[in-house]
DNA sequence: GAATAAATTGTTTTT
DNA sequence: CAATTTATTC
């Protein structure tokens, strides 16, 4: 067909398609813009030049950018192919897609929304080659990046306390985010010697990434700016394409993003932004706050809108919060207001420990949620903790969120939880994606994408074992760098395996041949133009399923029997998780073929790659969220609990060294603070186990800051029943003073969270607490004995829901449950409760 | 080469 | 405290 036909009659439906709707928006307007007050109304009627919102913590911001968007679309007949929003979480982006899809339907799919990495990889793909990288280069996750940096250390024989991997790492990210390659680092500051150190490291660190075919996070961003100052007509194409850009959370944008964002809406000048200065707390992260305070400057005519009714928060909470915020300095003048109610007062409570603080808030919850009946042992307690909410109850789990500044905070607050029968919900600390079994099975599915990845390569070569030792990986290693090939490629070389010990020679072959068969079969279907006369005896990407291949790959590597051989409970726990992977495979697989797409191997492996623990939350069940107050940002609960209100800890002992630490960690606290609708709990322990330590703690700066007309009577910062003065800081050594114990709870109770617990909290880290905290109990449940049960007996299962007891012996039950079926449990290990 | 024991080190926050 | 790295033994 002929190329310029085909381009000129899309061009004229273009321009039909504009006209028509314009004509008609110029008379009926989206309905969305009525429910806008003025200010949202004008920010989202203003359609061409840039534009500045400033979106104070909970001011519809999310509303009337995608209002905009779809009033772009619906009225001015803009394209939605040339619109562009970027974000910085998965989650926002889908939640915008969301929303704008609900607005002006299915063509909505034809915008581009995502965050700053998923938009540059995109990018990158298409391009890859113009920068020197293979269209399926790999993108390295910050424990990858160690691995290299840590080699690199080795391979000049330097002092691992003198360049620890995470300072090198951040001098790396530094560099690139004022685009200076090793190169320019090493001509920058090669004098002086530690640099210069640093320098050949990161050298070391470029030439490895290259040679793997791979990016590191920094690079995604760094690579597309450098692709698109040095690439003429890549900037053209997209800067023709995205006439509209959007920017969410424009004040956590790096040098790097603002570049990017800068150079794409250079032709048209339509950049809209949206954000809150005093909700930068990603400095730490390369965030640059200049880039929102100096908008109007870097780009003229700008129009600027302040969004400063507030919406979410009862006005207590409102003033509470804008106390602390108003200490801040650097900040463009606004005051967030609020036509709501004074609302509850906001309770601070100063508690013994971490222990104590995590007891008072699971009462808490549970009064909040029961009700308290001032006659029960909970009023006993003591009638400082009565207050009108603890009477009437009536919330619900989903309502209320826990959040701390730190992730080992949790430990403690999980465990109260626990013993509380609490539903909740972890959100971070170690990502699912980071455990060993999961990122070996990633490897292996990496390398059959990208066979240049060595890392991933030497990651799985011995796991399970196959007798490849340190040696011989050394030997691989030289002889692969001496014919410029990698690891994979050279062992699919005979003599290569040939030269391996006996025990190793068939186990290496056939792991080779597992990753050979399904990257054949993917590189197959990956070129679209070689579409040979398909032998028909070959699989072709249509006939294979990602499910199935993950199941091949666990039994032909090895790895699957490697772990059932060991028949440890951990290697058990190992195995379980690498099951629930499988299913996360499985749902990939149905959630792209239900947008109708072809699920693919490299998409699957990039979208692991590119996720946050935040991203997969969802506030639907009936559990309280517990996460960082980083985690929290964007989302708001009507209770939040603020755990942990103390010097050294929230701020950190690190930001009160820094600079500009301090204000950051205020804009935290205000950030936290700003999550909660309706009541705001801050808590404050005299003392804390830190690293196993006890140590005492003094009350954050940031609760003397807050008016104290916001507070409930019972407790004023700044008065300890002490009275005295705290001495120096931390370090005293100690013991926690064993808490009262957590009387009255019968063990068969304590399941009582598990089925209750989401599928966020036994994959996360944290859940190993959670497991601990069970394996404990039921060895205590198994030790007492005291689970009488006879056939007739109704009982429930902690997983299996409730069922009825068919038989017993002297081990084991078997019960016929009502939704599993018939079942044979082993008594005193099985966690069943008789009802 | 692999399995244990001993020693060390770290905690902010995450795309 | 617990996770990870190093030393020691088999």
């Amino acid at each position: 067909m002929n190329r310029k036909f085909v381009l000129n009659n899309c061009s004229l439906c273009v321009m039909i398609f504009i006209q028509t709707t314009t004509i008609r928006g110029d008379k009926i307007l989206i309905e969305g813009l009525n429910k806008l007050n003025p200010m949202q109304r004008e920010a989202a009627l203003h359609k061409d030049g840039p534009l500045l919102i400033l979106a104070g913590a909970g001011s519809g911001k999310t509303s009337t950018m995608t209002i905009r968007i779809a009033h772009l679309i619906e009225d001015e007949g803009v394209s939605p192919y040339n619109i562009l929003a970027v974000t910085f979480t998965n989650k926002a982006a889908a939640e915008m897609r969301e929303r704008i899809e609900a607005l002006v339907g299915s063509k909505a799919n034809r915008m581009w929304i995502f965050t700053f990495h998923a938009c540059c990889l995109r990018i990158l793909r298409r391009d890859a080659d113009r920068l020197g990288y293979k269209p399926d280069f790999a993108v390295y996750d910050t424990t990858d990046q160690k691995v290299v940096i840590k080699r690199g250390i080795k391979e000049f024989s330097l002092d691992e306390k003198k360049y620890a991997p995470n300072y090198v790492l951040s001098i790396i990210s530094k560099a690139k985010e004022k685009s200076m390659t090793a190169t320019d680092y090493q001509a920058a500051f090669g004098q002086n010697p530690q640099y210069a150190a640093v320098a050949k490291i990161y050298t070391y660190y470029e030439e490895v990434l290259k040679r793997n075919n791979a990016m590191d996070f920094d690079d995604l961003i760094f690579n597309a700016v450098r692709l698109l100052r040095g690439n003429q007509d890549v900037l053209a194409y997209y800067q023709e394409r995205f006439k509209y850009i959007m920017v969410d959370e424009y004040q956590d944008t790096n040098a790097l993003q603002y570049q990017f964002v800068k150079m794409l809406s250079d032709a048209h000048d339509n950049l809209c932004v949206v954000g809150d200065d005093d909700q930068c707390i990603y400095q730490w992260r390369g965030a640059d706050i200049r880039n929102i305070l100096d908008f109007e400057h870097d780009f003229k005519d700008t129009k600027v809108i302040k969004l400063e009714q507030n919406y979410r928060s009862h006005k207590t909470i409102l003033d509470a919060a804008n106390s602390v915020i108003k200490n801040n300095t650097d900040r463009k003048s606004k005051k967030l207001w609020t036509d709501a109610e004074d609302g509850e007062k906001v309770s601070y409570r100063i508690v013994d420990n971490e222990k104590d603080e995590a007891r008072y808030i699971a009462r808490e919850i549970t009064s909040l949620v029961d009700g308290i009946d001032l006659n029960s042992t909970a009023a006993k307690l003591g009638a400082s903790w009565v207050n009108s909410s603890l009477l009437d109850g009536g919330r619900e789990y989903r309502d209320m969120a826990i959040l701390y500044r730190t992730n080992a905070q949790s430990r403690a607050l999980e465990e109260a939880l626990i013993y509380s029968k609490i539903p909740y919900k972890l959100v971070g600390g170690v990502r699912y994606y980071d455990r060993k079994e999961i990122k070996d099975m990633m490897s292996y599915m990496r390398l059959i994408i990208n066979p240049d990845d060595d890392l991933a390569l030497m990651r799985i070569i011995n796991e399970p074992k196959r007798g490849m030792g340190a040696k011989t990986l050394e030997k691989l290693e030289a002889w692969a760098r001496s014919q410029d090939k990698s690891i994979l490629n050279l062992l699919q070389n005979q003599e290569v395996i040939d030269s391996l010990s006996a025990k190793s020679q068939p186990l290496v072959k056939q792991m080779v041949e597992a990753i050979t068969k399904y990257s054949s079969i993917f590189n197959l279907n990956s070129n679209e133009n070689q579409e040979s006369e398909s032998d028909s005896d070959s699989l072709s990407l249509d006939d294979i399923r990602l499910e199935d291949m993950y199941d091949d790959l666990l039994v032909s590597t090895g790895y699957l029997k490697g772990l059932e051989v060991q028949e440890t409970v951990e290697s058990e726990g190992r195995i379980e998780n690498l099951m629930e992977f499988k299913t996360v495979i499985a749902e990939y697989e149905k959630g792209e073929e239900a947008n109708g797409e072809v699920a693919s191997l490299s998409g699957f492996l990039e979208k692991v790659a590119l996720v946050a623990d935040v991203d997969n939350y969802n506030q639907n069940e009936d559990a309280v969220t517990l996460m960082t107050i980083h985690s929290a940002k964007g989302l708001e609960f009507p209770v939040v609990f603020l755990a942990g209100m103390e010097d050294g800890l929230f701020p950190t002992t690190r930001s009160m060294e820094a600079e500009d630490g301090i204000e950051e960690e205020r804009r935290l606290c205000y950030v936290g603070m700003t999550r909660a609708k309706e009541k705001l709990y801050l808590l404050r322990a005299k003392g804390r186990t830190i690293y196993g330590r006890y140590n005492r703690m003094l009350e954050s700066r940031f609760l003397k800051e807050v008016d104290v007309n916001t507070f409930d009577k019972v407790a004023m910062p700044g008065q300890d029943e002490t009275g005295m003065f705290h001495g120096a800081m931390g370090g005293e050594d100690g013991r926690v003073k064993p808490g009262a114990s957590l009387g009255g709870m019968s063990s068969s109770n304590l399941y009582g969270s598990d089925s209750t617990n989401t599928k966020f909290a036994t994959f996360n880290s944290a859940s190993s607490v959670a497991k601990k905290i069970k394996t404990s109990v039921a060895g205590k449940n198994a030790a007492s004995g005291d689970l009488h049960v006879a056939k007739g007996d109704k009982v429930r299962h902690a997983k299996f829901g409730e069922g009825l007891v068919m038989d017993t012996d002297e081990k084991t039950i078997t019960v016929m449950f009502d939704s599993e079926g018939k079942k044979k449990l082993a008594k005193g290990f099985a966690p069943l409760t008789k009802i």
